[in-house]
Parts: structure tokens; C-alpha cells; sequence
DNA sequence: AGTGGTTACAGTCATTGTGACGTTAACCTG
DNA sequence: CAGGTTAACGTCACAATGACTGTAACCACT
């Protein structure tokens, strides 16, 4: 029996399953980073992948999302920001099933003392997509590759940029934020003054955050303002 | 029996049926207007809703979209604009099964000597949305209201307006679009010289379009000028 | 043919946003 | 206290934009 008569008896038109991958990125050390998880289920479970969850029969694709997070890497962040990429449903994508998958975009800053089980690992975006090779199951690369072209473009229409800090934060927090997602390095005036100039997007909280060991004159803190779009925009350089 | 403990029975955990509806958009007497079709399957068929299939076994996505709209609205366009808009998967949204929605945005210029088949009609996106009643099926409301702010959104930063319009077009007829989708009045000389300094926007092409029946200068004929990304950006008023 | 109306196209001017760069302020270490 | 580092603020030239005026090329009507 050939596979494509396999997979047209048990999955007749219409019926498929349905899973949720979840694209966690955060910024540690500076750097870019996705949140990778070692399959409980065949096939791939060799190789790293997103974490995800089939939908099960009462949630909504977000609670799976959140799910999945949870019992794959052991990430319970209600309040990360969290948002639909796109869905990938090519015939052929897992060679088993026919599964078309909702994948999401997850932001949220996750601290340096938080520590992943141990079938999860965070991996710097840049590393993984710059390599030939894929390292990652199904078409999970694409899926990365597409959720930084997607955090990439909505740090210069939104305020997206303050889901990767904890509240509060200083200006150059921010700025790294948008220097690791961008891959660039910004004129650190020229970012002061747009972020100061852009309604709602900052507002100033009280008290100042020490230097680092280098030294430095105390930062103001910042925590977000309100606004989602920004007008005007951050535009790449 | 309830129809909660049905639906859990007939749709276990992982396993859904997957549709794709088509939200097209087109801009006809300079009014901007969305596709909608009778179903032919239960329920809702005293309802108008947008075109959707199930997705067949051996189909990617984009082909059930495409498909859609050949079969419930004779629309044959292979070159129109297509894109995914989100997936919809609460349980609830269908009240007969566990139906997960992949919609789609389409863009295409319908030609006025277009006729469309009995269940297929054409309807101005403003009316549809003004009115507090829900004259849709399912949940297709909310899809028309997230195509039309996707379609606003996309004028802005890519040259996607070019796919409303047929080859060769003229700078009236493109700003007739942009005024078509946000809905405002744009300033004629304003919009020309952005248009020209957007690199790669629109090339000229030989011959001018004559004018209208109330006269006019004859315009210079244009067609896209092959960039997707504008820069700078058509930024709304 | 001439006049007024309509549309297409081109230019001016003040304001705003931006990139590049310099200056001052407030901390660190030695 | 000196030198280094980071934060915060200011200046200047240029690009982009909104509001507006002027010119060109067609129409219909008298």
C-alpha cells in the first residue's frame, strides 16, 4: 500500500488533524532566541522542534497555544504576548498524518534566572536560520524564518518591542530589543528621540535603575504607555 | 444528548474538520465591495457567507481557496492576489461541528462586464459592517471586518493596490482604490508625487488612456513596477 | 471658433521627521 | 581626582509631507 493511499483512507476530504506550533522568541544576552522542544510523540522525536499540541475537542487555538507552551517547556505565561502567524497545511508536510498546523507567534521576556526542563532548550534565531542544514522537524525552519520576518515587522508599527521586557524597563533595554530582533545597531539619540516623540508609546515611572558594573550615569524607567500602533512608525533603517 | 457530549464524540481530540474561506475583495463604481455565495451545504443556506470548501485530501490550502471561489462563485482567477488572513477554530463557531477556518484574502480586479452566477453576489463592505445586524453565517462578519483592516493595512507598506486594478491602469484609477479601501479623499498632486518617489512602484508604459465622457486631460498609462515593499510607505492620512 | 468645465500634470512653501554628530550629566574604577 | 562609560539633551542639514497654486489637454455647448 502506497503512502498516498494511506493517507487518503484515513484522511478523507475535510477531516484532518489539527495542531497548534507555537514560535516562543525572547532576547537573552542580547541576542534573538527561540524556544525549542524534543517531541514526546513520533515521529521526529530525535529531532528539535516547536513546541506543539494537537486541539483538543473543547479549546480555543489560543489555550492550545498556551498548552503547549506549558507541557512542552514548561513556560506558564498568560500574560505573554501572544499572536497567529499563519497556518501551514501542505499535503506531505509531516509524512505520517495530515496535519495542518495554526502556528503562533509568542513574545515575552523571559528572565535569566528561569531554567527549562530539560527536553527544551532556547537556540539564537540568527544561528539557526543562518545554517544550510535544517535541524528542526517538519517545516518548522519556515515557521521560524516567518515569525522573525513577522516580530521584525511589527516592531515598527507597534508597540510590540515592550512584550520582550519586564516592566520597568530603561531606554536602552528597549533599544536592545530592537537591535537583536533588527540585527543592526541604532544611533542611541535618534532612538531616544523617536521613542519620546511617539505618542503613548512610554511613559515615565518613578525611581532610576542603577548602573551596570561599567559604570554610567542612572537610567530613567519606563513602563508601556497604553498606545499598540505607533504614529509615527520606528521604521528600519 | 447534549450537543456538547456530540460533538466530543464525533470530533475527539486533535481531529477537525478544516475549511477555507475566501474574503475577496474588489472595487467596483469606486465602492469597495466583498464577494459572498449561498452555501450549498447545511447549514445556513437561507444565509449569505463567504466562499468556503473543506479542504480536500491531496490539497494545499491555497488550492482549496482557489477552489472555493470557482466553484461557488465561478470565479476562475489563478493570478488574482492571495493571501492568508488567520485561522478561526473556536469550538462553537459552527453549531453542528468542530470546524477550523482557514481565511484567505483575495484581491482581484472584477471586470464590469463580469456576471456572476445566482448564488454569488457583490456587496459594498461599508454596508455590511455599518449595520449592527449580523447578516453572515458562522462567524464570517468578523473575517470581512479583519480582510477589510488587513486590506487597509497592506496599501500602507506594500504595493498590493496594483492587484485591484488591471494592466495598464492610470494614477487616477489607483488612487481611486486607496480611497475605495480607507475610505477618505486623497489629495491628487500629494498622491502622484508620493507615487513617483516610491521607487519601483509603477513604471510608465507607451500610449494614454482617454478621458471620460465629462472630458479631461488624457492620462499617462502605468503598470506595477515589480517592488512588493514600498519605501517609503503610503502612510494613511 | 470661442467659452467654460473637467481632469491630468507640475511646482511652491512651510512644517515635520530623520540621520549624523556634538555636548553635558551622572555614575563607575583605580 | 583622572579617565572611562552610559544616559540624556541639543544642533544642523536633508528628506518627506500637507496644503495650495498654476499650467496643459481634453470635453460639451453655444
Amino acid at each position: 500500500m502506497s503512502a498516498q493511499t494511506t493517507m487518503a483512507e484515513l484522511w478523507p476530504d475535510g477531516l484532518c488533524a489539527v495542531a497548534v506550533d507555537v514560535a516562543l522568541l525572547t532576547v537573552r544576552d542580547g541576542v534573538l532566541q527561540v524556544l525549542l522542544a524534543k517531541p514526546d510523540t513520533p515521529p521526529f522525536t530525535a529531532l528539535w522542534s516547536l513546541p506543539g499540541r494537537r486541539v483538543a475537542a473543547d479549546e480555543n487555538l489560543d489555550e492550545t497555544a498556551h498548552r503547549a507552551l506549558r507541557e512542552l517547556a514548561g513556560v506558564a505565561a498568560p500574560d505573554a504576548h501572544l499572536q497567529q502567524l499563519r497556518t501551514y497545511g501542505d499535503p506531505g508536510r509531516d509524512p505520517h498524518a495530515r496535519i495542518v498546523s495554526v502556528a503562533y507567534l509568542a513574545l515575552t521576556p523571559l528572565t535569566d534566572t528561569f531554567v527549562l526542563p530539560s527536553h527544551a532548550q532556547l537556540v539564537p534565531v540568527a544561528q539557526l536560520l543562518a545554517n544550510g542544514a535544517n535541524q528542526l522537524a517538519y517545516d518548522h525552519r519556515q515557521i521560524v524564518a516567518d515569525a522573525l520576518e513577522r516580530a521584525r515587522s511589527k516592531l515598527e508599527y507597534s508597540s510590540l518591542a515592550t512584550a520582550f521586557v519586564t516592566e520597568p524597563f530603561t531606554l536602552a533595554e528597549l533599544r536592545r530589543v530592537y537591535e537583536a530582533v533588527w540585527g543592526v545597531v541604532l544611533d542611541e539619540a535618534n532612538f531616544r528621540r523617536k521613542v519620546a516623540h511617539t505618542p503613548g508609546f512610554v511613559v515615565e515611572v518613578s525611581g532610576v535603575a542603577p548602573p551596570g558594573p561599567e559604570g554610567g550615569r542612572p537610567a530613567k524607567r519606563y513602563k508601556p504607555g497604553g498606545a499598540t500602533q505607533l504614529h509615527p512608525a520606528m521604521l528600519r533603517p
